[in-house]
DNA sequence: ACCATATTTAGTTATATAGCTAAATATAAT
DNA sequence: ATTATATTTAGCTATATAACTAAATATGGT
């Protein structure tokens, strides 16, 4: 129970969910995800952290990135379903539209 | 989407998550939850009125009691899901076991 | 009127959460 | 070696959350 109640805990925080929102688009790694969200290194790995403990990311090295994505095909349907009913939602459509266009390259300065 | 994230807020703690998992039972009362509940009425009140505004609860006058229930089918199918995964929980059985026996009679003293 | 059930309020305590800065650490690519 | 990406740590602030007590307030039944 207190797996399931974690889950829900993390599902909870704004940041978090859009986190998860944007990982059902498509995996990303962290620079990308800084680019969209308005926290700071540290507080994304937080984050990020907290969501692989409740097992819905999974972590995964991709060179000198670091690539986060939805942890299973089980936590991919329960977040899609939810998503159905925030297609009108402002914030979730301006993430989106910024993954798509988004790109590792970009985190460079 | 400050709903559903609110939704997922109550859904993140213990008491509420097990009230929930009782009402998906059947509907109670104030006092047939305290009998369950190691919570003071107050507290039972705050967390009741929290499930209510996040639209997962109704409330219903009956007599002098104050019934308690699922807010919709949705919401009872939602939580029949995620119910089907703890099943074996010693908690959840040892409550479901409770209000099975349990009596607006009980409730006076 | 009085009792039973429930909610609300005010005041308090303790802990959790979310964010920050800034420095240190780790790892991989150049 | 240096740079890029990411994580962790320590220290800090502010707010939210969950619980309590105790009194006050509804409301419905007897």
């Amino acid at each position: 129970m207190y797996n399931t109640i974690q889950k829900f805990k993390a599902l909870g925080d704004e940041n978090r969910f859009r986190i998860l929102m944007m990982l059902l688009q498509k995996p990303l790694c962290v620079c990308e995800l800084l680019e969209v969200l308005d926290i700071k290194g540290g507080t994304l790995s937080a984050h990020l952290k907290l969501l692989k403990n409740a097992g819905l990311i999974n972590q995964e090295k991709d060179g000198r990135w670091v690539v986060y994505s939805i942890s299973s095909e089980e936590t991919k349907l329960f977040l899609t379903e939810i998503m159905e009913h925030l297609k009108e939602n402002t914030i979730i459509q301006k993430d989106k539209a910024t993954v798509s266009t988004i790109s590792r390259d970009i985190c460079s300065r």
